[in-house]
This record gives structure tokens, sequence and C-alpha cells, in this order.
DNA sequence: AGCACGCCGACT
DNA sequence: GTCGGCGTGCTC
């Protein structure tokens, strides 16, 4: 008789003991039945030990071993230990998360015959340009764990290098795993994937597959089967016994960070797994993120540089259009009308890219350029209409709400970025004719009408676009010469120190939308700050140049990747209870605090109002410049926040390295 | 998170 | 007298 560690899902941080008898062999990774409270869960076996914290007498029987089962391997136990450690959240429920939803259940998928279409010939594989060359070649020369930053200009080939150093992996009889971005992940990269390599198994993993072929997936990776994985963050969950090669595409997306539930990184977990598993690992972006080039730029990365176009296209002319002396029209400039008009005659297609997303208003005076800035920390104040106050969302300060200009004194100050919600009717005030159409979340709130927008585009039905960031990656629009960019500047000032990161990749992406070989693109900024580093950079296609402006303001500021950030939210029906519960959690840090120097423990902050009816959230930052210490500060801080009586009403969840502030 | 137990209001 | 509201406490 032995008494087994079993995994539940339950948000329960710790394991549950049973006995299981001699006549089962007990093993580390074998899925069980067991009875649980009053019913019967679904479990894995983490532990085998002769004793047990709890009495013997509560101790019940495992009900079943599910021996037809796979046995999940050691390492992928590991994995998700190293998740539920670092990012706080319980082991069972990660293990399970991590789990295709048939398996979590206890189910098998039915088998299916293989029915992988051979192709005739592989298409073939095309000659790379040097610069291409020496990085599939350093990919391929590693021995072991390192990680590559595959810095490439739009359309330098990137994708190129990655199928090369596939192609390689799987002549050496290894697995390879391609994690891309959720929207990315269209079937033209599965099938231009399964064309290169007819003789692989190719499985994906993401939203997208339905229960029972993810589950196959799932055993086809664990049982060696499958030959590549490609598939969105969840498929960094998936077990590869032959792992060769990791790759991380669009590396500096946000979608790799779940945000909720199990809040993890899937491009930092990537990274843990190619460690633990001793294989390289590529990450590939034109604008990396900057905790990605700053490992780059002091070597802890290896930088791989794509400077030349694979493609024949120039990269499109970057220029900014000053609002500052006109009185605009309808959100727009009279340079950006003619743009337009020019490009209706011509026949060509404009795209206005308006930057409108959620980005927290912040207090703005037109006529001098004063910010509502936090006198306390780097960051803005973040204006609040409910409770007319300005807070800083970083530590928490408050301030009213000034009647003038604090440094000129005009009355006329108002939040940023106002004044782009009339652009849509302007547009079709000023060109009647024209055949517009509006893409953002309203317009293509599913994907069967995306495909009809993208499919209208494509014809070339439309001739003015107007759109959100929806539109910035991933299509080509054989048509597009012209994007306008109205409303970027918000991002210029925004509470979240991550903003300009977004804003200068994603007026990059757009960018790269627009012009062909024969079709020369612009891209046309209308701006308050026209000599703004940010756009400066812009328009001389020099990424190095902003992520190092950046960088040296994010250190002066004290901001990631120069401290590492947690963050504890909450929510509740009633703002006060909120605030009331991070207080709390906030003294009882303190405490600990104390015995853990550098940490800093900031103010409770109330959100901007959720549209989530009835919920009213706040959060409360901790940051310390060293990652172990603030690990082991988590740890015992969320075990003691765990332990406080709050209001049956009331949620809260650790966010570590958080994207949201 | 479920799910049971438990102690106060309107009902076949 | 009971059915049922959801407060609180436990799950090896």
């Amino acid at each position: 008789m032995s008494i087994v560690q079993v995994a539940l899902d339950v948000p329960l941080p710790r394991l549950f003991d049973y006995l299981l008898d001699i006549g089962a062999a007990p093993e580390i990774g074998r899925c069980v039945s067991v009875p649980f409270g009053s019913g019967q869960k679904i479990g894995l076996i983490l532990g085998i030990t002769r004793s047990s914290d709890q009495p013997s007498e509560k101790l019940k029987q495992v009900s079943q071993v599910l021996d037809n089962f796979p046995l999940l391997p050691k390492d992928w136990l590991a994995l998700c230990e190293f998740c539920a450690r670092y990012y706080q959240h319980p082991l069972g429920e990660v293990v399970h998360f991590a789990l295709p939803p048939l398996l979590r259940r206890g189910k098998l998928p039915r088998a299916v015959k293989d029915k992988r279409t051979t192709i005739e010939t592989a298409s073939p594989k095309p000659r790379l340009l040097p610069e291409q060359q020496a990085a599939v070649d350093a990919i391929i020369a590693a021995r072991g764990f390192e990680t590559f930053l595959l810095h490439g200009i739009t359309g330098s080939g990137k994708t190129e290098v990655y199928l090369h150093a596939i192609d390689a992996l799987l002549q050496a009889g290894k697995q390879a795993l391609m994690l891309v971005p959720e929207i990315a992940l269209t079937p033209q990269l599965e099938q231009r994937v399964a064309a290169r390599f007819p003789s692989a198994r190719i499985v994906s993993a993401h939203s997208g597959v339905a229960n029972a072929a993810r589950s196959r997936a799932f055993l086809d990776a664990l049982e060696g089967r499958a030959d590549i994985v490609l598939g969105t963050r969840l498929a960094v969950f998936m077990p590869l016994p032959r792992l060769g090669l990791i790759v991380i595409d669009e590396e500096h997306d946000g979608s790799f960070k779940q945000q909720e539930g199990l809040r993890y990184s899937a491009r930092d977990v990537a990274i843990f797994r190619a460690k633990q598993m001793n294989v390289p690992i590529v990450l590939g972006s034109a604008t990396p993120a900057l905790e990605t080039f700053h490992h780059a730029r002091s070597g802890r990365y290896r930088l791989l540089e794509l400077s030349q176009r694979a493609v024949a296209e120039s990269l499109p002319t970057v220029s900014t259009i000053d609002t500052r002396r006109e009185k605009l029209q309808g959100g727009m400039s009279q340079a950006l009308l003619n743009a337009i008009r020019t490009r209706l005659e011509r026949h060509e297609q404009s795209l206005i890219f308006l930057n409108r997303r959620g980005y927290a208003p912040v207090l703005a005076c037109p006529a001098c350029g004063w910010i509502s800035h936090c006198r306390r920390c780097a960051a803005n104040l973040v204006l609040h209409l409910v409770d007319k106050r300005l807070r800083c969302h970083h530590c928490g300060i408050e301030a009213g709400i000034p009647h003038h200009c604090p440094d000129c004194g005009n009355l006329d100050i108002h939040p940023f970025g106002r004044g782009t919600q009339r652009l849509e009717q302007s547009l079709g005030e000023h060109f009647p004719t024209a055949r517009i159409l509006r893409v953002d979340r309203d317009s293509a709130d599913s994907p069967k009408k995306w495909r009809a927008l993208l499919d209208t585009i494509h014809a070339g039905d439309a001739e003015i676009i107007v759109g959100t960031q929806m539109l910035a990656k991933g299509h080509d629009f054989p048509k597009l010469t012209l994007v306008g960019v109205v409303g970027a500047d918000t991002a210029l000032f925004a509470a979240d120190f991550r903003a300009p990161e977004r804003l200068f990749s994603q007026l990059m992406q757009v960018g790269g939308r627009s012009g062909r070989a024969e079709l020369h693109g612009q891209v046309l900024i209308q701006t308050e700050y026209p000599d703004h580093p940010l756009y400066r950079a812009l328009a001389d296609h020099d990424y190095a140049r902003f992520a190092a402006a950046q960088l040296k303001e994010r250190e002066q500021a004290g901001f990631p990747p120069f401290t590492h950030q947690a963050m504890l939210r909450a929510d509740a029906p009633a703002m006060a209870q909120s605030i009331a519960f991070l207080e709390q959690a906030r003294s009882v840090a303190n405490e600990k605090a104390n015995t853990a120097p550098a940490i800093n423990i900031y103010d409770p902050v109330p959100m901007r109002l959720s549209r989530l009816a009835n919920r009213e959230r706040a959060q409360l930052l901790v940051e310390s410049p060293n990652r172990p210490l603030l690990q082991n500060f988590l740890a015992a801080w969320t075990r003691t926040i765990r332990v406080l009586k709050t209001p049956r009403d009331l949620r809260w969840h650790v966010d570590v390295d958080p994207m949201e502030f």
C-alpha cells in the first residue's frame, strides 16, 4: 500500500494524498480517478510517499488508475510546476489547464485514420540571402540551449529562416514547436508549412481546433508521432519528447500573454522550456519587445539581424503632418484629405488607421503641451470622470482636476485624443461617392464577418478603409498605397508605459501593409508632436534607435526590464470593497516586506470602470529589481492573502509580469 | 471552484 | 409543519 500525491482541478495550492493498493504500481505522471468531496475527480499522480501529513483515517483510496492513458512525462510535469510557482497559481489547475479538454475529463479521443494528404512535390526551398543563411547557420549550429532574437524588418524573410532551421531539425529526427500570435494563425501558414514538409506530420493547437482533434494532437505530440507542432500560446504546453527547436514568431505580440486564469506568458514559458530541454529557441520580430531587445543587447540572447528585404518592395515613405496650426476638418488635416483624394483618382486604396484602443485618458493642455504627470514617479495621471479625480495607476497618488493649465493658465484643457470619433462620418462628407469600409471590433465581431470584410478589401471594393489595430497585421492589401494615422499622440502620453512601444510596433506593421513593387507606399501621421523621437525613428525605419531611447527612459523611470513587477487585482460589487481588500493585503505585505528589502509596494488604485456591469476593479503594484526575491515574497504573500477573511463576492488574482495597467 | 450543511421566511 | 434562500466551511 502506498500513498500518492494527486493534482486535482481545484483552486487550492496543494496536492491531495490518496491510498493506492499494491495491485497497481504507482507511477508519477499517471492519470487517476479519485473520490473528492461528494463526487469523483480526475487527477494526476505527482508524487509517491510512504507517509502523509493527513491523519490516516482521512485518506481515501484511488478509485481507478487510468492506465490506458499515456504517462505524462517528467519534463512536462516540471514545466507545469514551474508555471505554478512562477505565476502563483495552484498546481492542480495548471496541470489541468495544460491538458486538452477531453483528457482533462478523463476521456480519450477516438482514434482516426491518419488523413495526412500526400502532396506530390514539396514546395521548393527558396534561395536565401546571405543574412538569412547566416541566421539559419547560427541556429543550426547551436549546441543545446540558446536564445536567439531574429530581428528582421518587414519583408526580410523571417519565416524562411524558421522553415530552413526546422528543415535541418527534422532531418536530425527532432520535433519543432512553432508559436504564432492568435490572429496570425491562418490556414495560409499551416498550408505553407505543410507544403514545405510534405512527409512531416504537422499538428495544430489553437482555440479553433475542436476538442477531439486537440486531444489527438496532444497524444500525437506526446507519443512522438508529430514532427511539427504549430499553434498559439496554448501550444507551449504540448509534450514533445524529441523537441529540438522552439520558434516564437512575432514574439512581441500581446496575445502570448494570457489575461485570465493562469496568466502566463507563452514566450517566457517557452524560454524556460528551451532551457529545461536544452534546445535553441528563436524569437522573431520586426519590433521586438523591449525586454527581449534589452537581453539581446546585453548579450544574454544572441542577436541575428535581417536588414535587407527579401521581396522586391521598397519600404514606405513615413512622414508626419503637423496639426498644431491647423483647424482640423472632422479630425483630418487638409494634407491627409488631399492624399486620400489623390488615391481615389488613381483607383488606389487608403487606410485610415485610428489609434483609439482603450488608452487611459490623460489630461492635456493643447496650448503649451502640459500633461498631467505624476510628481512621485515617471507615470502620467489618469482622468477618472466618475469621481472627478486624477490618479496615478503606478503608485496610486491622487489629485483633483485643475481648472486651468498649471503651466500657462489656459482654461481649455481636456482629455488627450478627443475628436477622432467623428472621423468616419466626416470622411463620408468629404468623399460622398467613395466606397468607405469600417473595420473594427463591431463590424468584424465574428470570423465570418471578418472574412467578408477582408474579401471586400481584396476585391478592391473598398476605396477608403477606416480601421483600428485589427487591420495592422497579417494581411496584404494589394491596392493599398496610403496609410493615414489619426490619434496616435494619445500613446505618447498614455498612463501605460508600454503604450509607445505598442504604437511603434503597430505603425511599423500597418505601414508595411502599404505599397508594392510598382506602387510605392506612403504613411502620413497626424500629430501635434512632429519632432517626437518616436515618429522620427519611425520615419527612418530605425527600430534600434527607438528601442535604445525607450530603454533609457525605462531605466531612468525604473520600469521593466529594469525592475520586475506583479499586480494584485481585486474586483467586487463596490469599489470600496476592492480597495479595502487591497489595503488589507498591503498591510500584511508591508509586514513581510520588512524582512525583504528591495520590494516596493505601492498604494491600491481603482482601475477605470470595467464595462462588465456591477463589478468594480482595483489593483496594487509590487516591484523589485530582484526577481527571485520578488518570487519568494509573492509566494509568502499569496499564502497569507488566501487565509484573509474576505467578502464572498470579492475575487482577486495575482498577475506576474503584468501587461495591463 | 463545487458542494454540503445549516439556520430563518412563505407555502402546497 | 416543510421547501428553499444563500452564508460559511471543507475538500486527501
